[in-house]
RNA sequence: CGGGGCGUGGCUCAGUUUGGUAGAGCACCUGCCUUGGGAGCAGGGGGUCGCAAGUUCGAAUCUUGCCGCUCCGACCA
């Protein structure tokens, strides 16, 4: 490719709608363009990188002995209304309707269209297991589009989906894609971190993510300095707190004025944090949640869901917590009736004791209250937040955290959706079972984005050699020099005869232009052609990601020096 | 959806407070010149100032409504 001929308009400045890296870098250097909030154009260089990550995946999958397929973006609400995820999945999902009137919908993800295409044609249990996937558009109307490709509405995504005729091959499934994705994210040249995750919206239990360790990354994760274990904080489960054994001392209430949080309180009663307990009010469609967990920790939405079994929640309101006999920042479990609101409490808690917390009276709060005697919950669990201070849960090490960019994801969907859609097979003894299923996510446009944020630096992009658009950019510093561009020209047609993706930028413009945006759009590698060093017989060959420059003989064989230099990038 | 900020040529922004008929830099076109890290000179094209109503002799500027973008909170690949 000529880059006289690319298209790749490059940015002098960066476009004021970008926030973080990955997206002002595409935009700069040319990769894509915005057509609408969260919906973009790639262009040509994003598109050979997006073809890249995509023909990872594939070989990876395929390895797997999973079979591509492609199956309509545009769903029929039928296959939605018998999974009951239509009225389930609200406003996220792109809704339309044809000129009948009939609905359907954009696909979020295609849970409802494999089951069903796989329950009509799969009846034994010797066409089993079978997986499949596709590379596909996906649309989500994210309630908040942000970071440009990171959360977009329309996205690029491998979604794969394997049907077992039990748990066993399910699990032989899983594995086979936990490792597939462990593949995929090496190859790309990332760095990641599988963690334990929490299967969320999607349904099924037991799921992993993986991260793509950065800063910028929405998800926070912890892992173990001693162990293996690593997880999303809103699944990381918590390491036991015990508590000393103490006399069990009367209730009492004190006047607690101007004290709206629990730090205030602790301090105007001079009580450690750790001897109060502080409450969060959600309401969901079961009605109003009471959370209680200790002063000091924090609680998880996602496990307060889970075990309530809940779809959704949202803070509660002023009149809410009046109707149920409480007040905002002095909310207790005392005198709320378990069997009209939920009252959900957290596991450490129930093991303290004499414990301060609100009276449920404005400016009023109890000291010395402990459980069982003086409130029963409607729920007991692990409902808090993972915290740097905690013990890992599974060895009792010393935990860190760390921010990731979900890549991708894999669940143990089991017979969520076979039974819902009713995708059954005959076993062996003539028996009718629901398949066991398993779906298998990676964001390619998200990845594309996360290689971005993890490789750049203030010039630009520093592709993976795996993933670049180009692997080389031979730059002919003077046009107007006709033996150093006829070298640049002969060298550009030499390499890409070899095979190496390689392109020449045979612009009429200075070099310093020609240099900004090789580092801009990021190649690996850069071979420069000029006068001056050619008088010696030499090419230059810079490597973006070192900095190193190499100077190779201009006349001897560059193309092995070459290969051998992409080889170990 | 709630809360902040912003919409002026392709990009970055000034002008809005105090209404008087639109500007700069970059990019683009032509010519000259220049060629090892975003050169210089000269000339040139391009904007119904997000949209719609209103106030006014007169609106980018004031008022109202709508739309879009963006950032902060809950979801996900």
């Amino acid at each position: 490719m000529r880059v006289s001929k690319l298209y790749a308009p490059t940015l002098r400045e960066v476009p004021a709608e970008a926030e973080v890296i990955s997206h002002q870098m595409m935009l700069r250097a040319g990769f894509m363009r915005k057509a609408a909030g969260g919906i973009y154009s790639y262009l040509p260089l994003a598109w050979r990188v997006l073809k890249k990550i995509e023909n990872i995946v594939r070989d990876e999958m395929d390895k797997a002995g999973a079979q591509e397929l492609l199956m309509p973006i545009m769903q029929p609400a039928e296959m939605w209304q018998e999974s009951g995820r239509w009225d389930v999945y609200g406003d996220e999902m792109f809704r339309l309707t044809d000129r009948h009137n009939r609905n359907f919908c954009l696909g979020p993800t295609h849970e409802e269209m494999v089951t069903t295409l796989i329950r009509s044609d799969v009846r034994s249990y010797r066409q089993l297991p079978l997986n499949v996937y596709q590379i596909q558009n996906k649309f989500r109307d994210e309630r908040r589009p942000r970071f440009g490709l990171m959360r977009g509405r329309e996205f690029i995504m491998k979604d794969a989906y394997s049907f077992d005729r039990d748990e066993q091959g399910l699990e032989a499934n899983y594995q086979l894609m936990y490792n597939a994705y462990t593949s995929i994210f090496t190859r790309c040249g990332l760095k990641f971190r599988p963690v334990e995750a929490d299967s969320g919206a999607i349904g099924g239990s037991g799921s992993h993510e993986f991260m793509v360790i950065a800063e910028s990354g929405e998800a926070e994760i912890v892992f173990c300095n001693e162990c293996d274990y690593a997880a999303n904080v809103e699944k990381a489960e918590l390491f036991p707190i015990e508590c000393a054994e103490e006399a069990l001392q009367e209730v009492r209430n004190v006047e607690t004025p101007e004290c709206k949080t629990i730090v205030a309180v602790c301090e105007y009663l001079h009580l450690p944090v750790e001897k109060s307990v502080k409450a969060v009010a959600f309401t969901s469609e079961k009605g109003l949640i009471l959370c209680f967990v200790r002063g000091d920790h924090e609680v998880n939405e996602v496990k307060v869901i889970n075990a309530c079994g809940v779809i959704e929640l949202e803070m509660a309101t002023d009149e809410e917590l009046a109707a149920a006999g409480t007040v905002g920042g002095f909310m207790g479990p005392i005198g709320i009736d378990p069997t009209k609101v939920m009252v959900v409490v957290d596991q450490s808690v129930m093991k303290m004791h004499n414990f301060c917390c609100g009276a449920n009276k404005t400016d009023v709060h109890c000291l010395n209250v402990n459980p069982g005697r003086d409130f029963k919950p409607t729920i007991v669990a692990d409902i808090r937040l993972i915290q740097i201070t905690d013990a890992c849960p599974h060895c009792g090490g010393k935990i860190s955290k760390a921010r990731g960019i979900e890549v991708g994801q894999v669940f143990k969907l089991f017979t969520k959706y076979s039974t819902a859609l009713k995708a059954t097979f005959l076993d062996e003894n003539g028996k009718e079972k629901p398949m066991v299923m398993g779906c298998y996510g990676v964001g390619v446009s998200r990845t594309m984005a996360a290689a971005i944020e993890q490789n750049n630096d203030a010039d630009g992009i520093i592709w993976p050699v795996a993933i670049a658009p180009y692997q080389v950019v031979v730059v002919p510093v003077n046009l107007k020099d006709e033996a150093s561009t006829a070298k640049a020209e002969e060298i550009y047609a030499t390499l890409q005869q070899q095979g190496v993706e390689v392109v020449i930028d045979d612009r009429n413009e200075r070099p310093g232009v020609k240099f900004k945006d090789a580092d801009l759009i990021g190649y690996p590698l850069r071979i420069v052609v000029g006068p001056k060093t050619l008088a010696e017989g030499m090419i230059e060959a810079k490597i973006r990601k070192t900095g190193e420059v190499l100077h190779l003989s201009a006349t001897g064989d560059y193309v092995a020096t070459v290969q051998e230099i992409l080889a170990k990038l």
